[in-house]
DNA sequence: TTTCCGGCTATCGTATGACTTTATCGCAGA
DNA sequence: TCTGCGATAAAGTCATACGATAGCCGGAAA
């Protein structure tokens, strides 16, 4: 799946030669095109797929170890790890699901954990902001409401938004999450890119998040990035179901307020 | 700070030596001994340190640039990236944490973190869970009763306790998050070490929370679980305090219900 | 026939040296 | 002073070799 990116620079250079077979390897797990099991061997691997030196293969491995896809042992071999040692909050490994088939199941699950943190993230952003983060999220907020829904200047502006506000929180792990928020945002884009209504309709509610912030209702800002986020959810699954031509399966959440 | 680790098995095996000289540089640059300036020269620390192959330094400093605590660029070198590019919820990052010096201010983090998640994961758990699910929460229980508070099979029981209640969630992302929580736990056990009364009296929190999951009541899992992060963020930030003779820094959370 | 032991081998880990690529910095020329 | 080009330094890549180890398989013994 091609498309453009947003993601924040990742710390894994694309241009260098091992990140790119970090990629193709990971996006070889991540779809399930390896799934569990053994990958190529070292040898075949360089000579079938470009042919790349030991160096670049290991220290793709290596990158690929790191962030919990692959386990190599002597002797047995790298084997791509189960799901469940992946490090699926890191911004690479978040990125490269991109390049496999979306899975509704994973980004419903983003969205959940994105309806539980965020709103508390709100929160103490209200209770924390200083002047420097009220000016930066008013300049994200400028630049969606300044360019057309979803160019390139707007997308980013909406990312920005969100990252300020992570920001405002002023607890690093915390922010670590936001990487998570930037990826349902992403998927939001690819999935009902086109559809200017629902991003206009969710302008105002971000210009509330924004005046609760300012005010330091904490409360409030939480009440209200919770009603953004299930309107977002909402709205993408929509576009997935019927982009899928399931339109049963639908569920969507009310409002609890 | 040496201590038991009862983190999970890591992926980044310590007995190679790649590994070894990662945790080095990990725990130089957490520690603030690098602080986002150059990092040593490949030969400078290959003569000093240990006389470690390129290859061996390389493929640490890939470890490293994956978990987003150096950047390596060519020409200028490779320096420690700022704070707010790590990924402060890596299992091995927070690990290396604790070969630094404790910083109080990372652990309220982490317990904030921990008090927004947990207690949603357990509401989540209580809907979903199996019987499976079940049978893996009360084992890990029953260790945490039937052995002496913080002997070593007690503590893994803890620490199974609250991974069991992530996997009930059925959330793959929010599982990553545990690796943060078991840290939160780590700490406490580090810092309150002999403590026993702190930790008899949570179990009739662990109990009750394990009853509401069973009765499949979310909403009074989540309140009991978030009267049990409160608790050990309290006990642990006083024992902080206590070793630290700061004891006007104690700032207590109060009970919400 | 079954079991156990030991060597074989495949694969990862480490070491070494040479060459390439990239980006910075300074010098020279306009 | 400004521009651009080349020297340079550091990471990136390649090729090769050797060591260590865990699984595999075959042979020997019961």
């Amino acid at each position: 799946m091609r498309m453009r990116d947003f993601s924040r620079p990742t710390t894994l250079n694309p241009d260098r030669l091992f990140g790119q077979v970090a990629q193709r390897l990971a996006v070889a797990i991540i779809s399930g095109r390896i799934g569990a099991g053994e990958l190529l061997p070292n040898e075949d691997d360089l000579r079938a797929d470009i042919s790349v030196s030991r160096t670049a293969y290991r220290e793709a491995v290596k990158v690929l170890t790191a962030k919990g896809l692959v386990e190599a042992r002597p002797k047995s071999g790298t084997r791509a790890a189960p799901r469940d040692r992946w490090n699926l909050l890191d911004t690479d490994v978040l990125a490269w699901h991109f390049e496999a088939d979306p899975n509704e199941k994973f980004i419903r699950d983003l969205f959940e954990l994105r309806r539980f943190v965020e709103p508390s993230v709100a929160r103490l952003a209200a209770q924390r902001r200083t002047a420097a983060d009220i000016a930066r999220i008013e300049a994200a907020l400028r630049a969606m409401i300044d360019n057309p829904p979803y160019s390139d200047a707007c997308v980013r502006g909406d990312l920005a938004f969100h990252e300020a506000i992570f920001a405002a929180s002023q607890n690093a792990p915390l922010q670590c999450l936001s990487s998570a928020v930037i990826a349902t945002l992403q998927w939001s884009l690819v999935l009902k890119k086109g559809v200017d209504e629902a991003f206009i309709a969710s302008l105002p509610d971000h210009e509330n998040i924004l005046a609760a912030i300012v005010e330091r209702d904490g409360d409030l800002a939480a009440v209200r990035m919770a009603g953004l986020v299930i309107d977002s959810l909402n709205t993408t699954l929509a576009s997935v179901n019927v982009s899928q031509a399931e339109p049963d399966k639908i569920t969507r959440i009310k409002h609890t307020k």
